[in-house]
RNA sequence: GGGAGUUUAGCUCAGCUGGUUCAGAGCAUCUGCCUUACAAGCAGAGGGUCGGCGGUUCGAACCCGUCAACUCCCACCA
């Protein structure tokens, strides 16, 4: 068969997908084996495959992968969450493209129009995955609002109720103006923001004044950077120890433009030395305010509407959004001689994470759920390594986040999702029930006189996260058929691979609710990725625009190579930075083994050549290097060192395999013709093949793959993805500490040719001074081989005619027929004499320092020692090499 | 304002309990090679006062203090 130049991805991407889907590699059922299970995070229905998806499940498949091949029941568990926020707003821009505004549907109307699109554009995601490689148990994808995991959220949210531990109440919250919701206060983004604070006149009030008869002209100046909300302010606040304005306290001011009469109030929460000294309170706009509202009993005078417009309180600019309002109001306090001065002043500005809008506070009746009540076996478990975090710096912010935990905000105002549960009777009062008859029922305990019909269901949904945290036993059906096989089996699961962002969105809220519902934590490691950066080292992300079209990516340089790039260098837990250099890297050895197999497809193999001692020995070396190798594989892979364990997998490829293995075992060209290679070596070379190809399968499927089966034919289900993973062999570190040895005389011999314009093609004769060490003198043949050497001999004194040089102890002789320049040689060995000294006096300073010999441990002063004699012999080397010359 | 982390070659990062794996890797750069698997390659080479200063120690990239820069999280002074 004729091998292309070069691998080509895209054909066997698809065929061997095709291939682990039609064998059924990828499904798992309950059975005696041990089991792996990971459960994906779900990516929004809305989501198309980004950077971040990219890290976070080639780990996924990596760990799962290399479970598989470890012998266990491997299962990993597909779906998509129904991110309210994200795919409401969607929904809604699709409609008004075709014309049709939200609030001219029925929620019933809107809903089908959701479902509708989630069932065209919502498995997009999903399919992506597939591209990259992910081996997925397909059977099992899960939606958070299937029926009967939208039954368990409902059944969840009436389980707290009841236990009191959810409770609905009047809050300042967060809200979205675009997509008129609450948020959690991990939706809200702070970010730096330039502002400008505006500083205004407030006039006394005439009859507070000691001289009421006079004109009024006395007023306090207030700092603000939100001018727009003054008519909802309802007091002013001065610190009491403020001495400029002691004379204030308890009297009243006039609020500008529409000149209500507001308190003058003292807290000593305001700041002297901020502004000036004097802050409006606004209890309706700002979280601090309703606070201070609260301790003072003010007034709360609500000003907006929940789309961010001024409404019919404000008095004025009533319609007007509080932006182009706050523009207005200033041009008119400008003119009515209200404002004093503008000063230019950035802070923190929470924005909307789903629509990036200027959240509001306001003041609202929303669903909650008491965090205390729920968070304490989820703390502990952390805090005491049952749940394991990689890397562990994050048990900390973990920690942190969890003791000082606030209570959560569940209700959001849309209508895509889990809708609340709760029923209202015409006087307002409510019950939580499942149905409206559940409901009903509950009602008529009170003797409540109303038609069941005029019930009415509550009109907000639940936030995703109050469905997702049921994922990790839901996904098994672990609440809605409780003691199933299934959750039996898989729940706990083994590794979660998240973000760090979503820490306390999701994972502690996991934990919380796998302890609650299952009396057991969810999982025992979770696996902290690092955010995908672009090369400047900013997020990656949609808004910036900065995020590469995957897809792209994966036609031009193969799923291989994007699963390689992005793992070669993202330690858990670190950002990465993402580069396409990287990616070139990874097609690069795509090609790099791509072309191993063809070398080895081109031998001929006969039973009549016998093993050269070369081949006998490479094999031996390779054997004992690939073992040594595969422990810090292993090792790396334990401690989730991924891309650790990629690197060793490279270089044992590249460089053990290919640049020296095969590179030995060649066979040698005699007039053109190639030697033919002994079945033996053959046969071992296959083997080895295997074993790196099994290594890196985990990693880079789709090529190994194909190779494991180019590289000889194969029983019916003999496919790498469910081979086993090597054992660790016992090796003999002497061997490749040896030749390592060997490798640096080669590396020294090759670099002198090169610096002396010997070309490598022109065969050299090769003296050593000394006899070689133990055990190193076996494997001249290959340093003749690939040194291209006519002979080697040792413990042989230096010709009349040659060149010198020394490599670790040794020193070597190359007999030189032409003339020497010994005035070049003379320099070179001058200035290593002069290394050599310098290194000498360094170790004699350390040894003739009494302390040292006392202090130092004896191990550190033998070593000391040895490197003395052994910085003394080579010294006398090149001496001798000098009065040679 | 509180907390955490980072700072090592041009870039991205390793470097465990202080002493030969100690100054490393990959990429990039430079030099020589169109050698019969691979120029997406081979063989070599150069390059760093381990952020600054001070301390502990016989000995510091590593421990302590301090300063600086950057990043993230939390709380948020209008």
């Amino acid at each position: 068969m004729e091998l292309s130049k070069n691998f080509e991805h895209s054909a066997a991407e698809q065929k061997w997908y095709q291939h682990w889907l039609d064998k059924k590699y990828f499904n798992s059922t309950p059975d005696e084996r041990e089991p792996y299970t990971v459960v994906i995070p779900p990516p929004n229905v809305t989501g198309v495959l980004h950077m971040g998806h990219c890290l976070n499940n080639t780990i996924q498949d990596i760990l799962v992968r290399h479970a598989r091949m470890h012998g266990k029941n491997a299962c990993w568990v597909p779906g998509t969450d129904h991110a309210s926020i994200a795919t409401e707003a969607k929904v809604v821009q699709m409609l008004r493209e075709r014309g049709i505004t939200k609030s001219s549907l029925s929620r019933d109307e809107f809903l089908k129009y959701a479902w509708e699109w989630k069932e065209k554009y919502g498995g997009i995601i999903l399919e992506q995955l597939k591209k990259l490689g992910c081996s997925l148990d397909w059977n099992r994808t899960t939606f958070t609002m299937d029926p009967d995991y939208y039954d368990s959220v409902i059944n969840v949210f009436i389980d707290l109720y009841t236990k009191g531990y959810i409770y609905r109440g009047k809050r300042m919250i967060n809200w979205d103006v675009k997509a008129k919701t609450a948020l959690s206060d991990e939706e809200v983004i702070r970010k730096e923001t330039q502002q400008k604070l505006y500083y205004l006149k407030y006039f006394l009030d005439h009859e507070s004044l000691p001289y009421p008869w006079l004109p009024g002209d006395e007023f306090i100046t207030i700092a603000t950077v939100r001018p727009e909300t003054i008519m909802g302010d309802t007091a002013i606040c001065v610190h009491p120890d403020d001495e400029r304005y002691k004379h204030l306290h308890g009297k009243f001011a006039l609020v500008p433009l529409i000149n209500r009469r507001i308190p003058i109030i003292t807290d000593e929460y305001v700041t002297m030395d901020f502004g000036t000294g004097a802050l409006k309170v606004t209890p309706a706009h700002d979280m601090n305010d309703y606070q201070l509202g609260q301790k003072h009993k003010l007034e709360v005078v609500d000003i907006f509407n929940e789309d961010g417009t001024l409404n019919e309180t404000a008095q004025i600019l009533i319609g007007e959004d509080r932006f182009e309002a706050r523009k207005k109001i200033v041009k008119e306090l400008e003119a009515k001689d209200y404002l004093l001065k503008t000063e230019e002043y950035t802070s923190e500005v929470g924005y909307s994470e789903r629509t990036d809008a200027v959240v509001e506070p306001r003041l609202s009746l929303q669903w909650w759920v008491d965090m205390k009540k729920i968070s304490g076996p989820a703390l502990t478990a952390v805090m005491d390594d049952d749940i394991k975090f990689y890397p562990n710096k994050f048990k900390n912010l973990y920690r942190h986040w969890m003791e000082g935990i606030k209570d959560w905000c569940i209700s959001r105002q849309l209508w895509w999702g889990q809708r609340i549960p709760a029923w209202y009777a015409p006087d307002g009062s409510f019950e939580v029930a499942k149905t409206r008859a559940e409901a009903f029922e509950k009602f008529k305990i009170q003797n409540s006189k109303f038609k069941i019909e005029e019930l009415k269901q509550d009109e907000d949904c639940l936030d995703t996260w109050f469905s997702s945290w049921l994922w990790p036993f839901e996904v098994f059906k672990g609440y809605s058929h409780p003691g199933n096989k299934e959750v039996e089996y898989y729940y706990p699961t083994n590794t979660l691979v998240t973000a760090p962002e979503i820490i306390f969105f999701w994972v502690a809220r996991m934990i919380m609710a796998g302890f609650e519902y299952k009396g057991e934590k969810p999982f025992s490691e979770v696996y902290f990725t690092g955010i995908v950066r672009d090369k400047q080292g900013r997020k990656m992300s949609k808004s910036l625009g900065n995020s590469p079209d995957l897809l792209a990516l994966i036609d031009r340089y193969g799923a291989d190579a994007i699963r390689f790039g992005i793992m070669i260098s993202s330690p858990a837990g670190n950002d990465l930075l993402f580069d396409e250099s990287s990616l070139e890297q990874g097609r690069n050895f795509n090609n790099k083994i791509w072309n191993a197999l063809k070398l080895i497809k081109s031998w001929k193999i006969d039973n009549v050549t016998t093993q050269p001692e070369t081949a006998r020995l490479a094999i031996e070396w390779f054997e004992n290097r690939s073992s040594e190798q595969l422990e810090s594989i292993n090792k790396f892979l334990k401690e989730f060192k991924i891309s650790d364990a990629l690197n060793s997998i490279y270089k044992l490829i590249w460089d053990d395999f290919c640049s020296w293995y095969l590179e030995i075992i060649k066979p040698d060209f005699v007039d053109g013709v190639q030697n033919h290679i002994d079945q033996s070596t053959y046969n071992n070379t296959i083997q080895f093949f295997e074993k790196i190809l099994k290594l890196l399968h985990p990693f880079m499927p789709f090529v190994t793959e194909e190779l494991w089966h180019l590289l000889k034919s194969r029983e019916e289900d003999d496919d790498i993805v469910i081979a086993e993973w090597p054992n660790q062999g016992i090796y003999d570190k002497n061997i490749t500490v040896i030749f390592e040895g060997i490798q640096r005389h080669i590396s020294t011999i090759r670099s002198f040719r090169k610096e002396r314009n010997i070309p490598q093609r022109e065969k050299i004769e090769l003296l050593a001074k000394s006899e070689p060490q133990e055990g190193a003198k076996k494997f001249d043949p290959i340093v003749i081989k690939l040194c291209n050497l006519s002979s080697l001999r040792h413990h042989a004194e230096k010709p009349n005619n040659s060149i010198s040089f020394i490599s670790l102890l040794t020193e070597f002789y190359i007999p030189i027929e032409a003339i020497i320049n010994t005035k070049e040689e003379k320099d070179r060995l001058l200035k290593d004499l002069a290394y050599q000294k310098g290194f000498l006096a360094t170790v004699e300073k350390k040894l003739n320092n009494d302390r040292f010999v006392q202090n130092a441990k004896p191990e550190v002063i033998e070593l000391e020692r040895k490197k003395k004699a052994e910085a003394e012999e080579k010294i006398k080397a090149i001496e001798e090499g000098l009065q040679n010359l």
